[in-house]
DNA sequence: CGAGGGTTTGAAGTGCATCAAATAGTGTGG
DNA sequence: CCACACTATTTGATGCACTTCAAACCCTCG
């Protein structure tokens, strides 16, 4: 049901029950399948969406068909929600990379309650502050790692505790995946973690990844970030 | 007077008198040369800042000394002013580029108005969801465009109006740094430009440029991004 | 005029992209 | 359960864009 579903996550704490179920009967939650696009960029917009499992991707793609992947988001994520205040339309596309359930949301309700929920405008003022730091970090790294360090950052940001030594973790998502969310090729991609994995002693096999030192991965991953490690990702879920 | 100059930003249209004298008094307005440090990256938060004049950059830094320019802001742009949400400190760092002054304002009184002035918080939300699409528009640039497009957006950008022919502009700030705000080196900036003026007929004497054929321009740069040419600023000022 | 930064130019190196092809992996229908 | 088809991943070879290092030039301002 979507009401509870709605319930789990911090974003509506401050909402009364009353928009809740309005806004729920207003909503709908389905599954999708890898590959379904669920808007374009330019398109007008009415809904924005709410990820309970799988994965979506945001992107922009230029004419020629190259994209641009801004962003990849997972369970407890919402996006397309930036459009209630400019031009009601989408400034990125979506697509599906893991089949999943996603429930839509009409805009019209959520600005409404924006306009007379001064704590709900707060904690959406918060989610975006939030945002924007992941941005600029994702700037940050865009401009001043290399391949395989943003693969290392990558890594240390999927590990559940910093401290622990001996980690096993599993890619979330395809390499050809990984490899756009950084900004490179797939086969730069594949090369760069092999080279990662001299430099830094971690073992790979297939999608599974053992970490034995992350202190060593840290090293050299965040050489060329303004963060320290631990480098929590900012744009943790809900 | 500090009172009039916010009174003239649109973002305060629905403050209250009692609030713009009261955040006024607490603020103060200051000429800060070229070279000087506003703060830096993790500093405690205390203030935010509103450009009256010149220009700032924001930045991350690296151990290492290399350095990501964030973005570059000039008159009526405010930054500093996401620390309210989270951990107080500040997630990058600010130099003066341009002598000017700046507005120095207390966070607490920003933090205290927008908890209780709903349509001012609408107005911060809608200015975070606009920057939002500025920086998403930023990753695309990085990603997808080469050195050249990249110069010829940022022209694109500078020009007032779109229609007519024959324009000529002043580069706002030296070579230097349009390179670091744009992600290139000073050299590779020097050799895009005179690549850009050869495939777009443009004129470049020093920091002037004449562009006498926007749609020339417009074709060469904007192929590779999803924005159709004329591509305004989402990050327009105040 | 001379010092010092900004800008340009040249030469060489590096990292990533691209193209091509081999290999591994996955799901399908027989 | 196997063979096939298809996709993901890896590997090799090559090219290009940007960086780096070095030096010259230019501009401005004391």
């Amino acid at each position: 049901m979507i009401e509870n579903r709605l319930k789990q996550l911090g974003l509506f704490k401050n909402c009364s029950e009353s928009f809740l179920q309005e806004i729920s009967e207003a909503s709908q939650i389905k599954k999708y399948d890898k590959g379904q696009v669920l808007f374009l960029n330019g398109d007008a917009a009415s809904r924005f969406y709410i990820i309970i499992s799988g994965w979506a991707k945001i992107f922009r793609e230029t004419l020629d068909g190259s994209q641009a992947v801004v962003d990849i988001f997972s369970s407890g994520h919402m996006f397309g929600e930036t459009s209630i205040f400019e031009e009601d339309i989408y400034p990125y596309s979506a697509e599906i990379v893991e089949t999943g359930e996603v429930i839509s949301l009409p805009l019209a309700h959520l600005k409404k309650e924006i306009e007379i929920n001064n704590k709900f405008a707060l904690e959406m003022l918060s989610a975006m502050a939030r945002y924007r730091r992941h941005q600029d970090q994702e700037i940050e790294h865009r401009t001043l790692q290399n391949a395989s360090q943003r693969i290392g950052c990558f890594l240390l940001r999927l590990t559940p505790q910093q401290d622990s030594t001996d980690i096993k973790i599993n890619l979330p998502y395809d390499k050809m995946l990984v490899a756009s969310r950084l900004g490179m090729q797939p086969e730069t991609f594949s090369r760069a973690l092999k080279k990662l994995a001299e430099k830094t002693g971690i073992t790979i096999n297939g999608a599974t990844i053992e970490m034995k030192n992350l202190h060593q991965l840290s090293d050299y991953s965040c050489a060329a970030c303004s963060s320290e490690f631990p480098c929590k990702d900012l744009q943790a879920a809900e």
